[in-house]
DNA sequence: TGAACGTCTGACTTGATATTCATATATTCT
DNA sequence: AGAATATATGAATATCAAGTCAGACGTTCA
């Protein structure tokens, strides 16, 4: 986490510091670590498909138990990554935005038919 | 983790089981993660550009320890993100293939130049 | 050959994350 | 009002990931 000056005699690269600063590095890791467990990306794939889930059903498409989902969805929203609208005594959850829809469109496209090299 | 009856009366959609298997999602997963930490991302998009770059300049261009960088390159390494090919006594990685090159440019491009949208 | 260098590795520590359990709140139904 | 339902929340625990440190290994150089 710091700069002891050692070990770098040569460098063999202009050392690019251009494409990604610090800080958007920090959001977009955020964001993708959000879409980097199996449940909460089972789940927004669901919801991809179905536009609005109810955490019963959330829960239940993932086989998980209805607090932990919850507590999965929490964290989504304050991501940003889900809304939810309260009807009655359930609460459905969609997809935030477009933005949000086209990463997993694009993301999808890439891992599922993409050609096949792993 | 298991499905105790309770708590799910009526379903309000067909439950989508489609686009994601799990075995699917967990690589997926898998693969999201890695990209979903601030230094391997900066390392990653710095090897974006450069195409090769050994583990002390990787080091520096992160502002990390370079074990602490050899460790996360390692992972990468198991990960299929990178490949490394050693030359005397440095190791030169570089981005394993196409495919990952591709999803990253798609990453970059969603976040870096998308709608203004949070 | 021995010293310096570049990288890797394993053990350990520390911090983050996920899940469970118990409980709280709000809503509908009788 | 009271019971049942749906979700949320907090604390506690368990699991996992990241970084550090010390040392190993292979390589170059004097």
């Amino acid at each position: 986490m710091e700069d002891t000056e050692q070990g770098m005699e040569h460098r063999h690269a202009p050392l690019p510091d251009g494409v990604i600063d610090v800080e958007t590095a920090n959001v977009l890791a955020e964001r993708l670590k959000m879409l980097s467990d199996p449940g909460r990306l089972r789940m927004i794939y669901a919801l991809a498909e179905v536009d609005e889930l109810c955490v019963g059903d959330l829960a239940a498409s993932v086989g998980s138990s209805e607090s932990a989902t919850s507590h999965q969805l929490r964290q989504m929203r304050l991501g940003g990554l889900v809304r939810a609208r309260k009807q009655g005594r359930e609460v459905f959850y969609r997809i935030a935005d477009t933005h949000v829809r086209q990463l997993l469109e694009v993301i999808a496209e890439h891992f599922l038919h993409g050609d096949p090299e792993h």
